[in-house]
DNA sequence: CAGACGTGGGC
DNA sequence: TGCCCAAGTCT
């Protein structure tokens, strides 16, 4: 049964002892990553906001890049806020999840003009700003100003349901979790708890096979002491998404440029550009496909289907190639965009995979 | 509140 | 292969 009853009534001073052991474990083995400050060293908000952003449902690895193109080009708020938003999707491309990038930029502004360029020092303030949710505003608030707020993501919540044996699933369990993990926290390291925490989840309360013999925790966790530390966090089954499919139509023009739009700025790839096609559907019908070519020229089937698996559902798309003689002017809604321009154009993932199924390289070279 | 919203990597 | 996972937010 769950401990999270029995430890709520504990006294403060006894929820001390795991905050010690993990900040000690946390000085020695303290991850170095390009965002963090060293001890010591001042730590600057834009780059904690900017990271947690890109961090979301996100991995270290894929983020690293990111993170240093983004700083090199817009080092400071202001020059993000300056940017335009078409610049942005551009150079957010490939990281998914892009209603990330226009909130960033919305909150760039909203930061540069209504507080004097500087990031709010209060939980409220940030959680008011696009793109923040309850996580960044915390882990903005203890990281870069050391605000006692308890930082709750997906690490943060598997060491704590271990810890406490939370027999409650999720998402249901959040507020419990959010209460345990304002006990516990160090109020005179905020900042370090947080990252301490999301540490030990990253590398050793990881959800496979954790390493509790390595844990600093290891001494009041009561998953641990069953032997069940596996069966935490618990989650409610989710639900897998039914196939749709859709048609492509990769259209180069004489001169090498390719026929392109942008999608609408909100749902699914927002504000991203794509190829034309038909609406991504699970009756598509391949023959009637054709009627929805943008433009009266050749089509020319390619053998095989580009396939791509979203968060949701699971796509398939069949890819028609036509060639447009040189002058051809593009369809209604539609632009041209030069050979050169497709490897800095913000194409999502699956429309790369589609040029490149259509042996559109990233140069607008086969 | 459940569903929408990307992508790449691990086993 | 297929399913799960990764520093969540918005509606």
């Amino acid at each position: 049964m769950t401990r999270a009853t029995i430890a709520r009534t504990k006294p403060a001073q006894e929820s001390a002892a795991p905050a010690a052991a993990l900040l000690a474990w946390y000085d020695r083995h303290r991850r170095h990553l390009p965002w963090r400050a060293l001890p010591g060293e001042p730590v600057d908000p834009y780059r904690v906001w900017l990271s947690e952003i890109m961090l979301q449902q996100t991995t270290v690895k894929a983020v690293a890049p990111y993170f240093a193109a983004f700083l090199a080009r817009w080092p400071t708020v202001a020059d993000l806020a300056a940017a335009p938003v078409e610049e942005v999707m551009k150079a957010w491309a490939g990281l998914g999840y892009y209603s990330r990038a226009r909130n960033l930029h919305a909150c760039a502004i909203a930061v540069a003009r209504d507080h004097d360029g500087r990031f709010p020092a209060e939980i409220a303030g940030l959680r008011a700003l696009p793109g923040v949710g309850d996580y960044t505003a915390a882990a903005v608030g203890a990281i870069a100003f050391d605000l006692a707020a308890p930082v709750v993501d997906g690490n943060v919540e598997r060491v704590v349901t271990r810890l406490e044996a939370v027999d409650e699933p999720l998402p249901g369990a959040k507020p419990l979790i959010r209460a345990l993990v304002a006990d516990m926290l160090d109020p005179t390291r905020p900042g370090d708890f947080a990252q301490a925490m999301m540490d030990l989840g990253a590398t050793i309360c990881t959800p496979r096979r954790p390493a509790c013999a390595l844990c600093s925790l290891r001494p009041f966790c009561a998953a641990a002491a069953e032997g069940s530390q596996e069966a935490y966090p618990k989650k409610a089954p989710k639900k897998t998404g039914t196939l749709r499919r859709g048609a492509a139509f990769v259209v180069v023009r004489a001169d090498g440029a390719l026929l392109v739009g942008t999608r609408p700025p909100k749902g699914l790839l927002g504000g991203m550009t794509e190829v034309p096609g038909t609406a991504w559907s699970a009756d598509f019908d391949e023959a009637a496909a054709l009627a929805a070519a943008p433009l009266p020229l050749a089509l020319h089937r390619l053998p095989g289907t580009v396939g791509h698996v979203f968060t949701h559902f699971p796509l398939e798309l069949t890819v028609f190639r036509a060639d447009a003689p040189s002058g051809t002017p593009p369809a209604p809604g539609m632009r041209w965009i030069a050979a050169g321009e497709i490897a800095g154009e913000a194409f999502p993932t699956v429309m790369r995979k589609v040029l490149a199924h259509a042996g559109v390289g990233p140069d607008g070279r086969a």
